[in-house]
DNA sequence: TATTATTACGTTAGGCGTAAAGATT
DNA sequence: AATCTTTACGCCTAACGTAATAATA
């Protein structure tokens, strides 16, 4: 039977010349790579070097040897990379979530459950969560609406609502509503990844300019710094904490009142 | 480093179902196929069975690290084939000819030349041995005329002449020469296996019937106890001792006085 | 003389089987 | 009780390295 090393070994002479550079190479003595290589060649039943006294090289048979061997080098180390890639697949829960508030639900959800689990979540556009459900990219996606996909279970998820977050003198602080009309044309704060939030903005507000900021600390900074208003949501019980003189104004447009609903591949034991 | 036969117990295990079995299989002991086990696993870097106390069964990744294993090897064991394969061939010397006589001249050098050769030769029509030269299935081909083909080189290699043998009271036996014209509408003993000269031979001589027999003594019992008249060529320097009683007569068409010509593989070390 | 392949040989590590334990059906 | 997996343990093989040989450049 073939031994994979002693394979190695062989290519390695191929590539290497002498016996001598191979041994090494491999750390190991030659007379060891001598027996390495009259073991290939019994494994394989045929001739394969051309033998001197103190020169020994390939024959035309042992550089086709060569070639498959290397194949199957190859092979055999994708197989083990393969297998532990599908290992890692199976043993991560993929999250693809339009938004940011219900992707922390879940990962708290999922944290608690305790599994070994390793989770990869990103946030999306509406799009993109679609196209990853569609193409089965993820274990759970999260939608500002139902969707209905073979192999996927739809539930309720949770509710969010979007409010206007202006300083006390700001020229919107004196409205107790406000509609994405009304506030088209002034510009605002706006954190990055946001998923389907972004997007519902910009396309609301098209006369807006948006300030986009990545870093969280920095943006509460920017926030309490500046005159410009930005966006909060009810889910942050806090905000009047973090943003002090700051007046939040619910947003009257039923896009701004959304239901998340979550899309679980089925066979998956995630409580939600 | 992946041992293939431990992969093999692996696969055998999927089928079988208990460790005992593929113990029993291999004719190992139990604890051996253990340690096999837990060899392969560590190889992979991942976990491949569920095990209970007195059960062992393949997980998800198990099943999927089977189909992998048992692709590499079948990889393996092609690999084998085909190297062994590659050398038989290189150490094959491949004929084809258009007649007997040739052929075995050429055999008979090879032979003398002492080389650890094997030699796969066969007779066949003269379309056969150029299709074989023009598609590289031969090293050596003999044909009634000279071929320019790249990669061989052509050379003159030996004359033949073909004679009518009858029996002294036979009708064709006071002619001192004779054409196919003239004996087209005798029935001829043939032998089989004489490529060219039969697909010559039932073109010259539409309207004559010809008894074939592949049997060498067999034959030449035929031609002894018939009158039906046959072929011979100056080939045989022996052809009076062997059919006592008959004479033969020279064939006057240019066609049966044949120059055989050898095109040789280039790179071939052959003697001619 | 330096380098290389191979053989001979002694040592040791690792692989195998036996025995036994622990568990399930 | 029978079957199965795994651990413990001792033996023994077989793989390795050192030393030596022989040959070449």
């Amino acid at each position: 039977m073939l031994d994979l090393y002693e394979l190695k070994q062989f290519t390695a002479f191929a590539d290497l010349g002498t016996l001598s550079k191979v041994a090494e190479k491999f750390h190991i003595s030659t007379p060891s790579v001598t027996r390495s290589m009259q073991n290939v060649e019994e494994c394989f039943g045929v001739t394969l070097f051309s033998r001197s006294k103190n020169r020994i090289e390939l024959n035309e048979t042992g550089r086709f040897a060569v070639e498959y061997a290397k194949k199957l080098i190859d092979e055999a180390e994708q197989t083990v990379q393969q297998v532990q890639a599908y290992d890692l697949k199976l043993k991560t829960i993929t999250i693809k979530s339009c938004a940011p508030a219900p992707l922390w639900e879940l990962l708290k959800k999922i944290n608690n459950a305790g599994t070994g689990m390793t989770v990869s979540s990103s946030i999306c556009s509406n799009e993109e969560v679609i196209h990853a459900v569609k193409n089965r990219l993820c274990d759970i996606a999260v939608l500002p609406f139902e969707i209905s996909e073979e192999g996927f279970e739809t539930s309720r998820f949770m509710n969010e609502n979007l409010f206007v977050c202006v300083p006390e003198g700001h020229a919107l602080a004196e409205y107790n509503q406000l509609s994405f009309e009304q506030i088209n044309g002034f510009n605002f704060l706006l954190r990055s990844e946001l998923g389907f939030w972004d997007t519902l903005c910009r396309t609301k507000m098209p006369a807006s300019k948006f300030l986009v900021q990545t870093d969280d600390t920095v943006f509460n900074e920017l926030v309490n710094s500046s005159s410009l208003p930005c966006f909060t949501t009810d889910y942050f019980p806090n905000r009047q904490v973090i943003y002090p003189g700051r007046i939040n104004i619910p947003i009257t447009d039923n896009e701004a009142k959304v239901n998340f609903y979550v899309a679980v591949r089925k066979g998956f034991f995630v409580n939600i």
